[in-house]
DNA sequence: TATGCATTTCATAATAATTTGAAATAGATG
DNA sequence: CATCTATTTCAAATTATTATGAAATGCATA
């Protein structure tokens, strides 16, 4: 593990750069050209996007909304047959569909009696990633 | 939101379709031609499958995290940088680098003093997936 | 309007994730 | 070997998420 040579350089303390620690000069090297600590900070997304896409990810953090998504990404569903497909409590399923919900990924629609659950865009993306990974 | 009218079989009371609700029509037809509840069983990703891929979602699941990501995606960099840049503990950042590598988004290596992370190409596939949506 | 069914809502209990700060580790240097 | 720096580990406190079951809602039908 301890295999290069460890060339110091505390261009980085100065107030320009706002780093408080030495480096390691690959690092270094590559990071002055892009700005150091601010040039790199500017490349990142907004706040409000980290936060979405966390949130989207959230969305996605559990096993039975994962099954939720590709029990919908065969076809539209009322929640009973969700329910009977995973078996779970209707209040359970309840929950973890409207985190779904109010993350884009899922939309209902009611008719008659029952509610239909069937995925969005943004849902279908998710749903095809089981390809990508 | 009531606009159709409601057909109700109980087709799928009889046991070889294990359902113990009625079904609006719509889905009853299409659920049908899969081989109904069993049918959409078989179609769905693996218990394990399903658990890893909750579990990948989990690990970007947080605003550190996913801002991690895309601080990797644009260099390596080593723990004193991310965490010059994010502005928090290195307790607490050490935690969440570790949920990233136990999910297998980044690795480490160490190089002197200093430990350096990257993305993994499945962090990669993560990181590029803010165009998609 | 009374009833039945599908679904949601709500309060609360149970569980899990995150934060914190102190102590430990690991490598480099004098 | 003593010390410094970077990073991780650990236990405890805090906070967030999930599960549960009872009650409420909404639609349909008799």
């Amino acid at each position: 593990m301890t295999d290069t040579p460890l060339p110091i350089h505390r261009d980085f303390e100065r107030e320009e750069f706002e780093v408080r620690c030495e480096i390691p000069e690959t690092i270094r090297s590559d990071l002055m050209q892009i700005g150091g600590i601010p040039g790199l900070k500017t490349l990142l997304p907004s706040a409000g996007r980290i936060e979405e896409l966390s949130s989207t990810h959230h969305a996605l953090s559990d096993p039975v909304r994962v099954t939720i998504l590709y029990l919908l990404s065969v076809q539209p569903l009322c929640v009973c047959v969700i329910r009977e497909c995973i078996g779970i409590s209707g209040s359970k399923l309840s929950y973890h569909l409207n985190i779904m919900k109010e993350n884009g990924l899922i939309v209902s629609e009611q008719q008659g009696n029952w509610i239909i659950y069937r995925l969005t865009d943004k849902g279908k993306v998710f749903a095809e990633e089981l390809a990508r990974m």
